[in-house]
DNA sequence: TCAATACATTTCAATATTGAAATGTATAGT
DNA sequence: ACTATACATTTCAATATTGAAATGTATTGA
């Protein structure tokens, strides 16, 4: 019984971190927030991120195998839209924390 | 002043993704769970968490330059609390998205 | 078919992180 | 003074992450 608990803390806890560890990266980060709104193609999001194609790309490729984002072609173009609800609330608290600051 | 809305959202982010960097740990994610209800020893933690000394002090240790811990001696045994406000917050909502999930 | 566009993927060197082991330090009890 | 306890810190090898550069692939239009 305890053990139980003990390996559900356990499980919850690498689940968590693991999910941190994806979003604590400020390229990923801000590639998700751009993401919150709705889809984009990855030529706005390298132009709204101001960084090169190969990083956007890279990085957009975690957030796939992640399981935070999902992709589909269209014509020339690929769009990636959100694709973990986890993601958007969690986003949802980091933004009532580190953005809404009364300064 | 367009510019100045992209430097806060890119000061945010990452403010924000050393904050998740941070926490994206199993073991420090673990040690500030246990430190939510009140404050504990590092012995204590060192059973709650089944790790070694050295192990658990040195998370311990970086959660304290991260500011996200504050301890106290008292007598030869150290206690540690939370020191940031933003952790529990966050904390939070992971505990409502890792924790509270309906099987 | 050729060239340009839009992305993906591979590669790589630099740097950071991980957790364990060993060692160091301060305090309390005898 | 000696010993045990409670913790901190240093060190280290293994591994992971980072971002840039180069290259590969599909699609579209001329």
């Amino acid at each position: 019984m305890k053990d139980v608990q003990f390996d559900q803390m356990n499980a919850a806890a690498e689940e968590a971190a693991a999910f941190l560890k994806a979003l604590g990266n400020p390229g990923r980060l801000r590639l998700l927030c751009l993401l919150v709104p709705g889809e984009m193609t990855v030529s706005e999001l390298e132009e709204a991120l101001g960084a090169t194609q190969s990083y956007v790309s890279g990085q957009l490729l975690k957030l796939r195998k992640q399981g935070f984002v999902a992709d589909s072609k269209r014509g020339r173009n690929v769009t990636y839209r959100l694709a973990d609800e986890r993601v958007e609330r969690v986003m949802e608290r980091l933004y009532e924390v580190f953005c809404e600051k009364v300064s």
